[in-house]
DNA sequence: ATGGTAGAGTGTCTA
């Protein structure tokens, strides 16, 4: 069972990579993020005439995620219960034997900026979030654009990047915090590519440097993670014409 | 140094 994770950044504008992986690599469940479109607008009708289910999330030009899988999506939950908010960062549903969550953290801009304080306070809620979900299933898949570089080891020049957004020690400490409730990240645990990239900036030929950086993440409840086999960077997705500046994330489990 | 590229939507904002 393959599950893919993917900040397309613009669902509009890479509909057709989208239909080429359900199409080539026939993921059980995809989470996507950064729509920018509204619910409508979502291609539902494209994604169900390649058998797949989807739900989706949001909002005129920015953020915005959905969750298309070939098993019917059932007690659906649309951003964080604890946490009033206008964007669509999370959206959650009961698939299979499986609780999967698909969130766009914020990406917080500039440390010490009010969208920095705004990304810690919402990270503080998704932690309670996750804590409550641990708390009532037993399978809990997390994916998304957690907008953190966990480690050093997953950005291309950690001394530039240390102490900077995506690298700063309280977003490190938010995400160990997450790990802490019980999730294995599992793309460290079972990488089997090095580095790990998820994220080029289409500036400077950053992706052909490969200058990249490890923000789009899997935590998977200890009991899934037994299930785990191994993980891949879709690196050839990135590679296309027009291509979203993150690489589709891949974990494969077994059945 | 405050760039640089892309996407949304048309003057900037966000990443």
């Amino acid at each position: 069972m393959k599950i893919i994770t993917w900040n397309v950044n613009s669902i509009n504008v890479r509909q057709v990579h989208l239909e080429e992986i359900l199409k080539d690599v026939k993921p059980a469940i995809i989470g996507l993020q950064e729509l920018k479109c509204e619910t409508a607008s979502f291609p539902f009708d494209a994604v169900k005439a390649l058998g797949y289910h989807a739900i989706a999330s949001g909002q005129k030009a920015y953020n915005g995620v959905a969750l298309i899988s070939e098993v019917e999506p059932k007690d659906i939950d649309v951003n964080l219960p604890n946490f009033e908010d206008d964007q669509q960062r999370l959206i959650a549903a009961t698939i299979g034997d499986c609780r999967v969550i698909n969130v766009y953290v914020p990406n917080g801009q500039k440390v010490g900026s009010e969208k920095y304080e705004y990304k810690l306070r919402w990270l503080s809620a998704f932690h309670d979030y996750l804590k409550d979900t641990l708390e009532k299933y037993e399978n809990v898949v997390v994916m998304g654009d957690f907008n953190i570089v966990p480690k050093d080891e997953d950005v291309y020049a950690p001394e530039l990047w240390r102490g900077k957004i995506l690298c700063s020690d309280q977003e490190r400490t938010a995400f160990n915090d997450m790990l802490s409730l019980g999730f294995v990240d599992a793309l460290r645990i079972f990488a089997t590519q090095d580095p790990m990239f998820t994220w080029w900036d289409y500036r400077q030929g950053q992706f052909e440097k490969d200058e990249g950086m490890r923000i789009d993440h899997f935590l998977l409840s200890k009991n899934i993670s037994s299930r785990m086999m191994r993980s891949e960077v879709l690196r050839e997705v990135r590679a296309k014409e027009r291509p979203s500046d993150h690489a589709p994330v891949a974990i494969y489990l077994k059945d």
